[in-house]
DNA sequence: CAGTGGTCTAGACCACTAA
DNA sequence: TAGTGGTCTAGACCACTGA
């Protein structure tokens, strides 16, 4: 097998090939959704091992640029970006009308939501403790939830409430009611004054590479959100979300 | 060579060794920076090839776990982000005040902070004239940056402005003076109302690993800012950041 | 220098898809 | 069934690190 003149010496092969193939894609000579050159092919083409190919084609599935479905080929990745206004959705005008939390982008969208919960009582772990501002291992509820959007899972999320205050309300049942948890809270005197959410990036572990159906190269979101009233901390969510349906978008006055 | 019976059939076994690394390092067997068996250990332990083990390394790398260094070793990776507050950063008060964007972050963290400037004037491509509502192919000011910590880079940005707003003026200097590019904008008479953020994550490209020091399975986080008056836009900053190394912050009013 | 990871080969067999 | 990608082997040679 004689090495194609496409590639030049110095540089490994499959990286000078993975950039051949990255460049013809951003060239648009492969479309999203297209299929690329099967491995023979590329094999034939550049005049190298298939264990080579691979390791090209797999530079280009980590940087998110390919998918590769076994048995039909490898295919330039469709992305389709779903919006999420953390400031509406966390507005009191929002959640005070009794609406969920989804439905202004959902609707908005035309998509169709859905919500898998279950609600548990337990300790609280040492970092969720300390942003409650809770004795370390203190009693808490936790709703965890996963959302999906046309039956696409798109964010795992896990929120935690101290018992003192969420116990027997019905912010420890599966359907905490019209407007959720912040309107549950309002009406039980936790006047909410602001949120804070911090928002990291990071690769997903394959625990939820698994339940968000994620495909490889898509990192995850992040976001911790802390509720506060006028006294301290209320709620802590854990929010992991897909990164490759999700846009954030924050609105910052001057 | 003789398979380890610690590999079940049924599973790839690159996978399982995989996971069997994964579990000791967060069992905490190996810590932070801590090296890894090598290659040759974990074949011998296994009883597979040692394209195999490479394989289950490659896994762990990805998920931004571990980290090889060539010649000495896999490393379990270290994580020491650095945290960004947006709502600080952006705030009158901050800029109003003549303070560099990245004083508040970096004095009050006891890092030293440097930046390239680059700024030329062309056209805006097409989604930024979008955004800055200005005719496809306007003339704009771009300023290019690159922000480091403590001699590592931290963050890509270009922020674009209409030509017609900011040429002449020193926004269109590598140095904008005292508070940036907002102080000077609020000077020639745009008041700044408020910034909408659109945030992102994806892997990076091969350029961005390059310019950022990406370490392999790091994703970054895409920050879209515009900047608006009570009349529209004035600025758009399209921001990369090494997602290792940053946490974002948000505050929202209730 | 010995030991480490980086690249590459030329096979093999398997599992999945679509005709 | 033919063609695709998924896993794996047993070598080879190279480049880098550190004693």
């Amino acid at each position: 097998m004689e090495r194609s003149r496409e590639l030049r010496p110095g540089q490994p092969a499959y990286r000078q090939i993975a950039e051949i193939m990255r460049a013809s894609i951003q060239a648009g000579q492969f479309a999203e959704g297209d299929r690329l050159p099967s491995e023979t092919q590329l094999m034939e083409r550049f005049g190298v091992a298939r264990m080579t190919v691979r390791a090209a084609l797999q530079v280009l599935q980590h940087e998110g640029l390919a998918v590769a479905e076994h048995g039909r080929g490898v295919f330039v990745r469709r992305r389709q970006p779903f919006r999420r206004r953390s400031v509406q959705r966390l507005s009191r005008r929002h959640w005070g009308q009794g609406k969920a939390m989804w439905e202004a982008d959902t609707a908005a969208q035309n998509r169709s939501f859905t919500a898998t919960v279950d609600v548990s009582r337990g300790r609280a772990p040492d970092e969720i403790a300390e942003r409650l501002r809770v004795p370390a291992g203190s009693e808490v509820i936790v709703r965890r939830r996963l959302h999906s959007v046309d039956g696409q899972p798109l964010q795992l999320s896990a929120a935690y409430l101290p018992a003192e205050i969420a116990a027997g309300t019905p912010i420890a049942e599966p359907d905490a009611g019209p407007g959720g948890t912040y309107a549950r809270l309002d009406e039980l005197g936790f006047r909410l004054k602001r949120f804070v959410e911090e928002v990291q990036a990071r690769m997903p572990t394959p625990e939820e590479v698994r339940r968000l159906a994620l495909l490889p190269g898509v990192p995850v979101i992040t976001v911790t959100r802390v509720a506060y009233t006028s006294t301290g901390p209320v709620e802590v969510n854990e929010i992991v979300v897909n990164s490759d349906l999700y846009v954030l978008e924050y609105e910052i006055p001057a």
